[in-house]
DNA sequence: TAAATTGGCGTACAGTTGTAAGCTCAAAGT
DNA sequence: ACTTTGAGCTTACAACTGTACGCCAATTTA
């Protein structure tokens, strides 16, 4: 097994390099082949030995930041059943996340609104993930309807996505004050939605 | 003045060329010297007269598509002073500006997290505009803290933006119920940042 | 009217890109 | 032990990029 073994090798050496030639100011777009490959230490033509397309590589690089936002989702799960405050601690987590992985929030926030339609899909499904959990919980704390909770989470990571965007180009020391307001932010929302919910169960 | 109005002719087609190059498949980062000079009708070299870089070219695009932006913003105050709804009539507006601008929309949309930090922070200055001038009417009309003014607006504008993304890859009849969603999401949000803001004014 | 300015053009060059064709050679399969 | 497979390489090519340089011709200025 030492031959499919050297080639999943190369083909994270590949994943790594594009991940790491991505940051502020260079998009997945503007990667060539060329130089994801030489950065992996093969030879361009060695590159389509593992991806078709630096699209394939591309949707590979949005499922594997899918798949850390999933395990920081159990990571905030496990953090609320212990510390209880829902909002503050998805919030937190949050930050946290984008504060260490901004070349992945990166991708994903570049990508939902990049030229590839299969890449904004795809990065939309992982953020369905996010939702469908969020409203899970909204559901069993406020009782709600689900199609209610469902709108609710949808705006509630619509502002904290957003949140995380301003992050990424703010010095760290304002993280506090940004996780602050948007803390806020969803707290109104919360409040909002729960009296009209009760006001008006259409 | 013939010299002059000439050489403001093709700036224009420059531009155009441009816009019109722009697509959902293809953002500004894509297009090249070459084919906007192409499409403009001139030799690639005299693109140079006009501007020095490409670069300079997408900000003037973006200041462009902020103007249209603050029009937008002046149609919307005059139909919510003989209609009434700041919200409903808000967000109606800024739909039907998507829908008929979508490639001035996207343009702002993707370089608000493009790789360009002018770029971003060009958007992020037009997006202010409304932001301020939401607040101004929160204000108001619920007599809150600006602070509070502020923040509320900011959140509702992240919140209709984010439908306006979701739009461009929605076909045309989805459109009513984003638009209901989106009303139902900023009035939660007006309904607990008042009733919050009463309760600790903090 | 003469001189200066300048928008636009053509040519040219060096660099980069994606990828096709064919080779090597070690591992895997029989 | 022999054959097949396939990851990786080298070479090669055609397409395209941005832009430097110098010329032209028409407008503007003096």
């Amino acid at each position: 097994m030492t031959r499919a073994e050297q080639k999943e090798r190369t083909r994270q050496a590949i994943i790594n390099a594009a991940f790491s030639q991505l940051s502020a100011e260079k998009g997945f777009a503007s990667l060539s082949l060329r130089e994801v490959a030489r950065e992996a230490g093969i030879a361009p033509t060695s590159f389509y030995r593992h991806f078709a397309d630096m699209d394939e590589l591309g949707l590979t690089l949005v499922d594997e930041a899918g798949l850390m936002l999933r395990q920081l989702m159990r990571q905030a799960r496990l953090r609320i059943e212990k510390h209880g405050s829902v909002i503050s601690t998805s919030v937190e987590t949050f930050m946290e996340f984008v504060a260490e992985n901004s070349n992945v929030f990166r991708l994903l926030l570049r990508e939902r609104s990049g030229t590839s339609a299969a890449f904004r899909a795809a990065v939309a499904r992982e953020i369905q993930h996010f939702c469908a959990e969020l409203a899970h919980y909204l559901r069993k704390q406020t009782q709600c309807p689900p199609e209610l909770a469902q709108l609710q989470a949808e705006a509630m990571v619509t502002l904290v996505f957003h949140t995380g965007a301003d992050a990424l180009d703010a010095p760290r020391e304002h993280y506090p004050q940004l996780t602050r307001r948007t803390i806020m932010q969803l707290r109104w929302l919360a409040h909002g939605a729960a009296s009209y919910g009760r006001k008006q169960p259409d």
